[in-house]
DNA sequence: TAAAGTAATCGGAATGGTTCCGAATTAAAG
DNA sequence: CTTTAATTCGGAACCATTCCGATTACTTTA
């Protein structure tokens, strides 16, 4: 997702253009790993020295929500990264060392052959964790 | 998982028999939803009223550890639940409403087609999470 | 472009789940 | 029965996250 489409959704939904959401924006659309609060505090530490935690938390789950954000959790801690280019559903493996992803194209619903029919489903999720090239030397 | 097999596992590995254990491992082996740390507190006062979180959280790790209790996370919440006699690896639908569970034969993991090998695999999950017949209602 | 109204931010306090710590207790081995 | 080491207790500490009241910054409207 671009810094454009993800204004385009704030703007849609009227949330305000703020100095601080531009910050963390511009952020998240360097970065292409996932990151905490706390890496997000100290990476945007240059641009707005006092941004607190408030601030950064509040946003993060107003991008999460509206999509822009895929929000994840490892060892307690949650996880943001910028929502994927990729059109279309996949999932990630995720890096346990450095939060860096690599797609999934296939979806496993699709092959959920289990009859769930009385159940309502929320949501579903699939990830697999390691450790990438760059992080086993 | 049956109660013996649980003491089978924790005696070759040199945990002692304690009253909290057997406390801890009978409730779970009654309940059969996912449930956190205050709720196993709860369930067990009668049988320990004073028994502290330290020991509660401390026999948890150790449990999961040892593949007695399966571990998850649901808002940001540590949920357990006893280990499935069910011998073949599987997956889960959860309850996000009461914690429990239907199983899903299969594992995505089977299915991947993306290239890992130069990845190091350390786990994956696959959860669906949503509400079961009874909370629907 | 000034004023008004509302959203967003700040700093710090509060919260809640989890872990740590030293002292006391308990289980297993000799 | 003693000894030794693991386990437990109670409460303090910890850490990520959220709440709060006061202040600041957007955007709209005139």
């Amino acid at each position: 997702m671009t810094l454009d489409e993800a204004w385009e959704i704030l703007l849609k939904h009227d949330y305000k253009r703020t100095k601080n959401r531009e910050i963390l924006l511009r952020f998240f659309d360097e970065a292409d790993n996932y990151v905490t609060a706390m890496d997000v505090r100290v990476a945007v530490e240059q641009d707005n020295p006092g941004i607190s935690f408030d601030t950064i938390y509040r946003n993060l789950a107003v991008f999460s929500k509206l999509g822009i954000l895929d929000e994840t959790e490892l060892n307690g801690e949650r996880l943001f990264r910028m929502q994927c280019a990729i059109d279309h559903h996949h999932h990630h493996f995720i890096c346990t060392t450095c939060g860096s992803t690599k797609p999934i194209p296939s979806c496993p619903m699709d092959m959920v052959t289990v009859n769930l029919s009385e159940y309502e489903i929320e949501g579903h999720k699939f990830e697999i964790y390691g450790r990438c090239p760059k992080c086993i030397e």
